[in-house]
DNA sequence: CCCGAATATTGACCACCATCAATATATGCA
DNA sequence: TGCATATATTGATGGTGGTCAATATTCGGG
């Protein structure tokens, strides 16, 4: 389980980058690593790339597939990753899916660098 | 070939947010991701996190396997990866290797965030 | 010049991951 | 209700990555 969200709210681990700080402990290397590996594909970098260009805040999902070069199964894979690490919110709409990027979530992980 | 280091000094890529962009192509995606690579691994991030907490510049690889729990040969391989990835700097003095963060690496990969 | 110590490299092994085809699920519509 | 469409899930497969033991390399000192 632990089941939690990668990409947890602002906290203390987020921000107020203090002078010095004790190095990271395994647990929060683990938790930390996580979001870097949901960033680590090309691919799923298109996709955010792509939601974000969007005017519109959301993309269906039908128009990620043409795009990348994949199969519907691997994006909607991709996707879920992408959801589950907290950079993407999804809503469905019908049949369809419609994308999102999870506001300051890009930030929050810029943010991770900054303060290791 | 492609020896390029992955962080690239500052280019229109990194930095000068247009307001809109055109989505990531194949190929800047799968340069990107090299980066986020190489932080998508818990021991990679504690290395990186110990270097900068070190007060003096640099950090002896000798300093760096007690605190992670592996073997030699494994704390090198990661070193490694850091360094072909742009974060880090090696010096060897001696017999001894010292690493330290290459300034604004950090902040770079960060910036790759904002301009996707 | 040889020895010991610090670091890097090699080779092997296992786990994880990206991908696809096939299938399942769910929704709208006739 | 039944079919067509959009999306998700499953299962299998090839490739990549983290790890260690063993070995190689490099350097300083006696």
């Amino acid at each position: 389980m632990n089941a939690l969200p990668i990409l947890e709210p602002v906290t203390d681990e987020t921000c107020c980058t203090p002078a010095s700080r004790p190095a990271l402990d395994a647990e929060q290397a683990k938790r930390r690593a996580l979001v870097f590996k949901a960033l680590a594909d090309p691919n799923r970098l298109r996709l955010l790339s792509i939601i974000k260009a969007e005017s519109s805040g959301s993309t269906c999902a039908c128009d990620l597939i043409d795009p990348l070069d994949l199969s519907q199964p691997t994006v909607s894979h991709h996707l879920k990753i992408l959801v589950d690490a907290g950079f993407l919110h999804r809503e469905k709409r019908g049949t369809w899916a419609y994308y999102s990027l999870i506001p300051g979530a890009l930030e929050r992980a810029a943010g991770l660098l900054g303060s290791l």
